[in-house]
DNA sequence: GCCTTTTGGTTGACTTTGTCAACCAATTTC
DNA sequence: GAAATTGGTTGACAAAGTCAACCAAAAGGC
C-alpha cells in the first residue's frame, strides 16, 4: 500500500482537485484561474464583501487578493462600489455577466466534487472536511478586531 | 460555523501546512521552497530512484521534476549516478549533505503535522489521510506499465 | 483638535509552482 | 531495422504567492 504522509497527501490532493477543477472549466468555455474562481465564490457568499474580507476569508496576502480582484473587474464579472462607511475600501458587486459565470462554476464544481468523491460516502466527506477545518484553525493567526 | 465547501479547505489546508512548514524550515535556517523538500523525501524513501519514479510518485511535470532535481544537485544534497539498466536514466541518491538536512527536514515536518493535528485524535488523522486517497485516486491517470 | 498609529488597498519586484511544446538519445515494438 | 515510445532536458510562459514600500482614511490618545 502506498503509504503517504499527511503533507504528501495534501499536496496531491490540492493538485487533484485544481486540475479535475480546470478541466471542467475548460471543457465549460470559461478562461479563468482557479484563484480568480474562488474569489468570485467568496464575494457571491459574503454580504458587504470588501477586498479585506476576501483576503481574510481565504487567508490570502491583500496585494494578491488586489490583483485578482483588478482581473476580474476588467473582465466585468464584478464592480467595485463605494463603502458608505469608510473611504478607504470598496464594496465588490457581482454583475449580470459574473452571475452568470457562476451558475456555470457552481456546476463545474458541483461535478468535480462528484468525481473525487464518488468512492466515498456523504458521512466520510463531511469527516474529511471537519478534520481539514480543525486543522486549519489550529494554525490560523486569529485576525485583528 | 463557518461552512467551508470541500475545495475551501483543501486550498486553506495546503496554504496552511506549507507556510507551517515553511516556517519550521526558515527557523531551522534551511533555505528550500517546499517541493525541493518534497522531493528529497521522495528520493529518500523510493530504492533506485529516477526522476520517472520522481514525476510519478509526486504527481508531477517531468519538466518540473528535472528542474527541481537540478537545483538540489546544485546545492550538493543528491548526486544523479549511471543507471545500468537504461542510457537515458540516472538514479539519484543522497549525499552526505543531503543526507544531514533531510534529518533536520524530518524533524520540521513532524512538528508541522503535530501542529495541524493537535486538536485531533490519531483515529481522525487516520481517517484525514485515508479519505484524502481515496480522493487522490478516483482521478488519478493510471501510469503507463 | 491635532498628532501618531493603524488600517485598507495599491503597485513593484520577485520567488515558487505548474504547464505545454519541442527536442534528443535510448529503448521498445513490430 | 525502421517506427514508435520513453526518459529526461530546455525554453517559454502562466498562476499563485510573498515582501516591501507607499498613500489616504480611520482610529486612538492626550
Amino acid at each position: 500500500m502506498n503509504n503517504m504522509s499527511l503533507s504528501e497527501v495534501v499536496h496531491q490532493l490540492m493538485h487533484s482537485y485544481k486540475k479535475q477543477l480546470h478541466d471542467g472549466i475548460e471543457n465549460e468555455g470559461i478562461l479563468l484561474p482557479v484563484n480568480h474562481i474562488r474569489t468570485l465564490k467568496c464575494i457571491e457568499r459574503v454580504p458587504e464583501c470588501t477586498a479585506r474580507t476576501v483576503a481574510q476569508r481565504m487567508n490570502q496576502d491583500k496585494a494578491q487578493t488586489t490583483r485578482v480582484l483588478n482581473d476580474l473587474t476588467q473582465s466585468g464579472f464584478i464592480q467595485k462600489t463605494e463603502n458608505p462607511n469608510d473611504g478607504r475600501s470598496q464594496f465588490l458587486v457581482l454583475t449580470k455577466t459574473g452571475k452568470q459565470l457562476l451558475t456555470k462554476i457552481n456546476r463545474v464544481e458541483k461535478q468535480a466534487a462528484a468525481q473525487l468523491t464518488k468512492d466515498l460516502s456523504p458521512k466520510e466527506v463531511e469527516a474529511f472536511v471537519r478534520i481539514a477545518t480543525v486543522m486549519i484553525e489550529s494554525v490560523r493567526v486569529p485576525a485583528a478586531s
